[in-house]
DNA sequence: CCAATACATAAGCATACACTTATGTGATTC
DNA sequence: GAATCACATAAGTGTATGCTTATGTATTGG
C-alpha cells in the first residue's frame, strides 16, 4: 500500500534529513552526501525508498541523477491528516500561519 | 526526539488502524480489540507507543483505561508538513476542503 | 576504446521491531 | 477477601530494516 510506504519511509531520521535537504532545492545523489556522513550505497538505498513512497522523484541528467521533492507524497500525508482535522487544535500558531500562506 | 517517535509510531499499519478507530470515538483497550485479531499484550504495547508519541492519551476510569486521540501529535505532523507547503499542489481537492474547514 | 565518474544492486550482518507466552498489578464484585 | 476482570510488563523469538563491502551498469572524457 502507498500510505504504508510513505510512513515507513518517513520513519527513518536519515531519510527525513534527505527529504528536508531536497526541499531546499533539487540535487543529485552526490551533492546530497556533502557534509553528511553516509556511504554512497546507503544514500542510494534511502533514495530508492523515498522514490518508491512518492516522496521524491528522480530525473536522469547525463550520468547524474537529479532528485527532487515529489508533491504526490506530501499530498498523501495531507490527505491522511485531513481525516483527523476534527482533532486539530484551532489555536496552534503554526497551523494558522500555514492557513494564511495557503489561502491566497 | 518527539518527531521521530511520531513517525515511527505511524509506520506500523496496526497502530494506524488503532488510531483511526480512536478517531471515531474514545474507547478502552478491550473495545479497541473488538473485531480485530490482535492479542491483549500486543494492543497494550501498541497503545503505549502511540501514547509515547503523543498521538493518543489515556485516562483511567475504574479498572478500565480510556484512550483517545491526542491533538498534540497531530499538531506536530501538521507542523512538519507545513515546512514543505511550498511543494503542496494547490489543486488537490482534499486539501482545498481541508482549508475550507479550517478557515473558519 | 578505456579509464573514470555517478549511481544501482547484491549479499551479509547487527540491530530494531512486532509478536508470542507467561506473569504482574490494580480495581471490582460476589 | 478471594476470585475475576482490565490492563501492563517481562522475556523470548522470528523477521524486517539499515548498514557494510563488493560488484554491476550507464555515461562521459581523454
Amino acid at each position: 500500500m502507498m500510505e504504508n510506504d510513505i510512513f515507513k519511509a518517513l520513519a527513518d531520521p536519515t531519510r527525513r534529513m534527505i527529504f528536508e535537504k531536497l526541499a531546499s532545492g533539487s540535487m543529485n545523489a552526490s551533492s546530497l552526501r556533502d557534509g553528511v556522513e553516509i556511504s554512497q550505497p546507503a544514500m542510494s538505498q534511502h533514495l530508492a525508498i523515498l522514490c518508491n513512497a512518492k516522496l521524491v522523484r528522480q530525473e536522469r541528467s547525463g550520468r547524474f541523477v537529479n532528485y527532487e521533492v515529489d508533491p504526490d507524497g506530501l499530498a498523501m500525508i495531507a490527505n491522511w491528516l485531513a481525516k483527523y482535522r476534527a482533532y486539530w487544535p484551532a489555536r496552534i500558531d503554526a497551523l494558522k500561519d500555514l492557513l494564511k500562506d495557503m489561502d491566497q
